[in-house]
RNA sequence: GGACCGGUAGCUCAGCUGGAUAGAGCAGCUGCCUUCUAAGCAGCAGGUCAUUGGUUCGAAUCCAAUCCGGUUCACCA
């Protein structure tokens, strides 16, 4: 049990034997003391004071000197400032923790046997390469899943790969259209990189094919639409037309979007595309072919960076498997009236009691939508993994899809329903805004990736400290560390709100950063490497420590509570900030105490010991964020 | 327009289930490498916690209103 729950469960206790008076331990407020008062930990008392009639001071005195009196190993002194008891912990309580765990790998892992949680993340489109904000995704999905883990949780991590669409189809149009046969390995570009080119290619086109039709509609030229379209188009262009230096100019540029969004459809190129798309739903031989061949190149790109980045998965969903999923439950609303019907065919749910919006579940054409494919999936992976939780790793933008998503599955019965959890996270911006891929300012991860490395090279190479590596340990060297500060640097911030990423300033190597975790890590493993095996000395139980030793004694014993808290929150930045402090703790201990010259062996001992729980910690609580540590930088 | 999210130091972020004089890192300025790795340490400076009102012993934190920014409300995925 944690010391703060030690501290709680013992004030409880202490308030019902002097005053007879039951409190859950919960209530009893606990922080951290301030740095300019005595003490580790104080309870704030003004909670009790109206209950118990007594008055602040008089209540923390009395408690404290019980508290004191009857956990001596626990507590060594207190004092009362002001309605705040300040407790001291005793030296020996930090020391026996101390030893106690130094040599427990496993210090921080709660006990298995939690229920099993599925964690979906990554979910790439096959058409593009992964970019900054897919980085986010990745190294979010691996580290709430590991820290799951160290909370006893059985996991399984999913991904569902969005292979099919029109998307795929604009890739393989201009594929055909502008490769002459041109593969990966003709060309030695990344597979992913060489079908995404031939996206941008085929956006171009479109764009190309579009303008002239866009222009000839403002101007009231509608030849190129298809007849269906044309009471809409006279409508839009009126509304453009009339208000487009008007007072209404906002709508004037919504009416010109939506003829944008027309013209683009009715370009011979997105033809094309539609027809492919209908081809490859039929199952036609040749377009299918192709279609696996450009994703098999799609996926031997995705599979080296993720194996570069450290992401794995245990189970892989594909779009093409599941997009028919969801139809029988679809039938099933129906007959239990969760969903209804509309005149056309078209099939709904009505959300308004919960405050949203009515939505679609099937098209008057009969074909699903998104969300059916989704409520299909969820029922699919219930029947073959059985979990409790599923935690959906996706963007911020699609928190309205998730809560209708959830809905619809708890109004329909399935068991999995009230298990779904979606770990929404915000959008890594650039200084300018968004990410553009029309602006091209869209960062892409492989290169990030290999601009980090680079770095981490360079930055290696000035300090020199590693001359004897050999060439594959530098390189390994520059992956922990580049790596390690680009995920550090994406989960150092509350997964929930957006971040701002600059990349004029490269991510630091100082600071608040994975490198200066990871060194000292390094610098910690560098002073074991030189002594003798650690002994466990009976003589360490009764020293008096400095505060530096207990500060970080203290701090290290929180570590468990620490990953219980990321786990409940769904937030691996909590483990960040907490692995930093203490980093930030060791090396001012490290700066102002020997630990291979202390003054007495008893002392060393201990120390040893200290850094050894430190350095175990710090490589726990970074692996749970998916960064690798150094032994040597 | 409805719903949701955010606004804390020059910049990037903690703190938000109410508790003491609001904290880090970066950038700026001072010091510190003949002793365990200076990717470090110690210090200085930097704030109307968007604004206004309310709740209370106590508000960055809770409530209301306002301002600013974002997301979303497709027979797209």
């Amino acid at each position: 049990m944690s010391v703060v729950l030690q501290i709680k469960a013992a004030t409880a206790k202490a308030i019902e034997q002097l005053y007879g008076v039951n409190l859950a331990p919960e209530t009893v407020l606990v922080n951290a003391t301030k740095t300019e008062f005595e003490g580790d930990y104080t309870i704030v008392l003004f909670a009790f004071v109206k209950q118990l009639k007594k008055s602040p001071d008089a209540l923390g005195e009395e408690l404290g000197s019980f508290l004191v009196k009857e956990q001596p190993h626990l507590f060594s002194g207190y004092n009362v400032i002001k309605g705040f008891l300040n407790l001291v912990l005793s030296d020996d309580f930090c020391s026996a923790f101390v030893s106690g765990q130094y040599q427990n790998p496993k210090f921080g892992f709660a006990e298995e046997g939690q229920e099993k949680v599925m964690v979906e993340y990554s979910s790439p489109n096959t058409n593009k390469p992964l970019h900054l904000g897919h980085l986010r995704n990745n190294f979010l999905g691996w580290s709430i899943a590991e820290i799951l883990k160290h909370t006893g949780h059985e996991i399984v991590k999913t991904c569902i790969v969005n292979d099919r669409g029109i998307h795929i189809c604009k890739s393989m149009i201009a594929w055909q259209r502008y490769a002459n046969g041109a593969t990966p390995e003709s060309t030695g570009i990344k597979g992913d990189h060489f079908v995404g080119d031939y996206y941008v290619k085929f956006e171009n086109e479109l764009k190309a094919q579009a303008e002239p039709i866009i222009d000839a509609a403002v101007a009231g030229d509608f030849s190129s639409f298809e007849a269906k379209d044309l009471p809409k188009l006279t409508a839009l262009q009126k509304v453009y037309t009339t208000e487009k230096d008007g007072p209404k100019k906002e709508a004037a540029i919504k009416a010109y979007e939506e003829i944008r969004e027309l013209a683009r459809n009715a370009t011979p190129v997105m033809k094309e595309a539609q027809h492919m798309l209908l081809q490859w739903e039929k199952g036609d031989e040749t377009v299918i072919s192709l279609w696996q061949r450009m994703n098999s190149w799609v996926y031997a790109g995705f599979d080296e960076t993720y194996q570069k980045i450290g992401s794995d998965f245990d189970k892989v969903y594909y779009e093409s498997n599941t997009y028919l999923l969801g139809k029988d439950l679809v039938e099933e609303g129906l007959a239990k009236h969760v969903f209804f019907q509309k005149e056309d065919g078209s099939v709904w749910i009505d959300l308004t009691a919960d405050g949203l919006d009515e939505k679609i579940v099937r098209r008057k054409d009969g074909t699903s939508v998104y969300i059916t494919q989704d409520i299909g999936l969820a029922e699919q992976k219930q029947k073959e993994f059985n979990a409790a939780q599923s935690i959906y790793v996706v963007g911020d933008e699609q928190n309205y899809h998730f809560k209708v998503l959830k809905l619809i599955c708890q109004k329909l019965g399935l068991p999995s329903a009230d298990g779904i959890f979606h770990l929404s996270y915000g959008m890594v911006e650039l200084p300018s805004g968004k990410m553009k891929s029309r602006e091209g300012t869209v960062v892409d991860a492989d290169d990030l990736v290999a601009d980090m490395i680079a770095i981490a090279r360079q930055k290696t190479e000035e300090l020199g400290k590693v001359k004897d590596f050999t060439e594959t340990e530098l390189q390994e060297l520059y992956e922990i560390i580049g790596i390690g500060a680009l995920k550090f640097f994406l989960l150092r911030v509350d997964p929930k709100k957006k971040m701002i990423f600059n990349p004029e300033e490269s991510i630091e190597f100082n600071g608040f950063t994975g490198p200066f975790i990871q060194y000292t890590h390094a610098r910690i493993k560098s002073i074991l490497r030189k002594q003798e095996q650690i002994t466990d000395l009976a003589g360490t139980a009764n020293l008096p420590l400095l505060p530096l030793e207990r500060t970080l004694a203290i701090e290290l014993e929180q570590f468990p509570a620490i990953l219980e808290e990321a786990a409940r929150e769904h937030d691996p930045s909590k483990v960040a900030i907490y692995v930093f402090n203490v980093s930030k703790t060791f090396s001012s201990f490290y700066a102002e105490h020997s630990i291979a010259n202390a003054e007495s062996e008893a002392k060393k001992q201990f120390r040893l010991q200290l850094a050894a729980l430190t350095a175990q910690v710090i490589k726990t609580a970074m692996h749970v964020l998916g960064i690798r540590v150094p032994e040597r930088m």
